[in-house]
DNA sequence: TGATGAATTTAGACTAAGTCCAATCTTCGG
DNA sequence: CCGAAGATTGGACTTAGTCTAAATTCATCA
């Protein structure tokens, strides 16, 4: 009966991309629920495609051509401070450098952006490799949160 | 007895900083060591900072106050492709969005660069709790690797 | 030692992603 | 309908990264 879409991970997929549904959702959480955030929001909110914000204005631009990029930005800024949205930092463009070269996690910073190691054995993944159809080349978990204790010392 | 750094995940620590040293390491590797180079190499293998080019750039320019924007992106890449460093890719800077609120895991294909998600159940961390020192918001496996199957189908 | 070609370095142009701003347009309460 | 707040817009600006062509350094060998 239910939609039966490939994964399962979405929550509130209850009447999905219907404009109507949509601006509602907007407004639950506190979007005025303009024309072009409605438009973009019918591409970004129902995406599998982690797109970037360029990715996303192209995309909406199919439809609404009149679209502006800064909107398209503002917009996206506006949904992830909203929690419609979570930005992640998984996308090549970015680097940084790890003399590290053995197997280790990482623990960010959330207020000051650092970056520390955290040892292989400091914790334990179970179940990589039942993961199907995936040939894993590496994997590493990602901590983000605030470090306790004054850094300075 | 020996050296006792903060952290124990450094490899080849023989003797760490001596220019001598240093030159040899890069020539193990395959990389002729110029003056620059081994400017770059004393800062980049051996700081725990996770550094970008550009600030790497800074710290060498202290010491070496000569040396190019280029040299530096270069040697950045040709020290990763010799297996001296490598990239990371969790820095603030480049955004792709993700409406999925809920936490999960993420899958980065290597070929493509596209970002899959993993439901949360699908792996488990182990040992989060026990991370000295550190006030966790959130965590994710990150999995990187290539899809198997032909995606089109 | 000097010639020569390869490797490296360099400054600066160029690009892509993101931010910011001032002007304009839209919406909404009164 | 009016005015203020909110939203949108084009374009300037910034930052990170890439690329290129010229100059420099280095290794090798006559
Ligand atoms: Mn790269
Ligand atoms: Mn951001
Ligand atoms: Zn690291
Ligand atoms: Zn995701």
């Amino acid at each position: 009966m239910a939609a039966a879409r490939k994964k399962n991970l979405r929550t509130e997929d209850a009447s999905p991309s219907a404009p109507q549904a949509l601006a509602e959702r907007l407004e639950r959480h506190g979007v005025r629920p303009s024309a072009q955030r409605v438009a973009i929001a019918s591409y970004v909110l129902g995406t599998e495609d982690h797109p970037s914000a360029d990715q996303v204005w192209a995309r909406v631009k199919e439809r609404f051509p009149m679209v502006s990029r800064a909107t398209v930005y503002n917009t996206l800024r506006h949904f992830t401070e909203k929690g419609l949205l979570r930005e992640l930092v998984l996308a090549e463009g970015r680097q940084v450098f790890d003399p590290v070269m053995e197997p280790h996690h990482h623990f960010v910073d959330d207020t000051t952006g650092a970056i520390r190691d955290i040892p292989w054995n400091a914790l334990k993944v179970a179940k990589i490799d039942e993961l199907e159809g995936l040939d894993v080349r590496e994997y590493m978990v990602v901590v983000r949160g605030v470090a306790r204790g004054a850094r300075k010392g």
